[in-house]
DNA sequence: CGGAGCTCCTGGGGGC
DNA sequence: TGCCCCCAGGAGCTCC
């Protein structure tokens, strides 16, 4: 369930501890965590092996980090994309430290101290070197919309995409290519922070709702950011494996028949899209015209 | 081409 | 106690 927030506390900690750190060897234990690099598990090793990690980046979900390679080859834009996925993890662990049960890629420093572990029960994770454009940005992270974040987001070009859109409110926001980072916790959240119902048509969406569901989305996850991320059965932590607050912050999501907070409505959970969704039934009235 | 549904995966938890 | 099934869900893929 890492989503925007999470990753975030995720980037932060890994700039304090690899940029510009020397990357001594990899170890692949599950090739699965790698399928998205299409060369394999060796050429990751290769590629990896000799250089330099720099700054940490993040666009919505995907994190991202610079490799400065060795020496011996050119100096091609390239770096480390990481996707957690739902249950993918980043540790900085002394290297003596015993292997985690679901440890996938192990990243071995020059300078023998902490090294980088990626551990991923459910494997929806991966990682990958990919080549970067002229801003930085990897091969699989361009078709990614920017993140509210994102000082080059575009409020009003939002508004005007979304109700462009012929869907459900809900699936636009978990729509990576329309605004990144959002995923199901918050957009719950963000639609009752927001009084909209997940079905509300895009179409037919205002645009102050827009900008009302856009600000809520900020809101709810600088608020979870500020808290170090929501946590749920310690599979979403830190680099330092510790867990953050905001599950307690939660207004909606996973508050099934407990009373909504601002009119006592008992929080109603349904299934949409494969997944659940939280909502107030008095709060967040069904449309007239819902589209799924 | 936009939209929608399917699928990958594992472990915790509930029901019987 | 053990077994089976459901559930969690990000995002690429496929099909219409």
């Amino acid at each position: 369930m890492p989503e925007l927030p999470e990753v975030e506390v995720v980037r932060r900690g890994l700039a304090d501890w690899i940029d510009g750190r020397t990357i001594a060897e990899v170890e692949v234990s599950h090739p699965r965590a790698v399928r998205r690099h299409a060369a394999g598990p060796l050429d990751l090793a290769a590629r990896l092996r000799g250089a330099t990690f720099g700054r940490p980046a993040r666009r919505g979900k995907y994190l991202w980090v610079p490799v400065v390679a060795g020496a011996d080859r050119s100096s091609v834009g390239e770096a480390l994309v990481v996707h957690l996925g739902m249950s993918g993890q980043l540790l900085l662990q002394p290297p003596g430290n015993p292997d985690e049960r679901h440890l996938r890629v192990r990243v071995r420093f020059a300078d023998g101290g902490r090294e980088l572990r990626f551990v991923d029960q459910r494997t929806f994770g991966g990682l990958a070197v990919e080549p970067t454009d002229g801003d930085g940005v990897p091969d699989s992270v361009r078709h990614i919309a920017r993140d509210p974040f994102d000082p080059e987001f575009d409020d009003e070009g939002f508004a005007a995409a979304l109700r462009r859109r012929h869907t459900g409110l809900k699936r636009a926001l978990l729509d990576q290519t329309l605004v990144s980072g959002i995923g199901n916790i918050y957009a719950d959240e963000a639609l009752w922070a927001a009084r909209l119902h997940y079905a509300r048509a895009t179409d037919g969406v205002t645009r102050a709702e827009a900008e009302r569901v856009l600000g809520a989305a900020r809101g709810v996850m600088a608020a979870a950011l500020a808290q170090g991320g929501t946590s749920f059965d310690a599979l979403y932590v830190n680099v330092e494996g510790e867990s953050g607050y905001f599950e307690r912050s939660l207004a909606v999501y996973g508050r099934e028949g407990l009373p909504c907070e601002r009119c006592a409505a008992l929080v109603r959970r349904e299934s949409f899209m494969n997944r659940s969704s939280y909502r107030c039934p008095v709060c967040q009235p069904r449309p007239r015209r819902p589209r799924w």
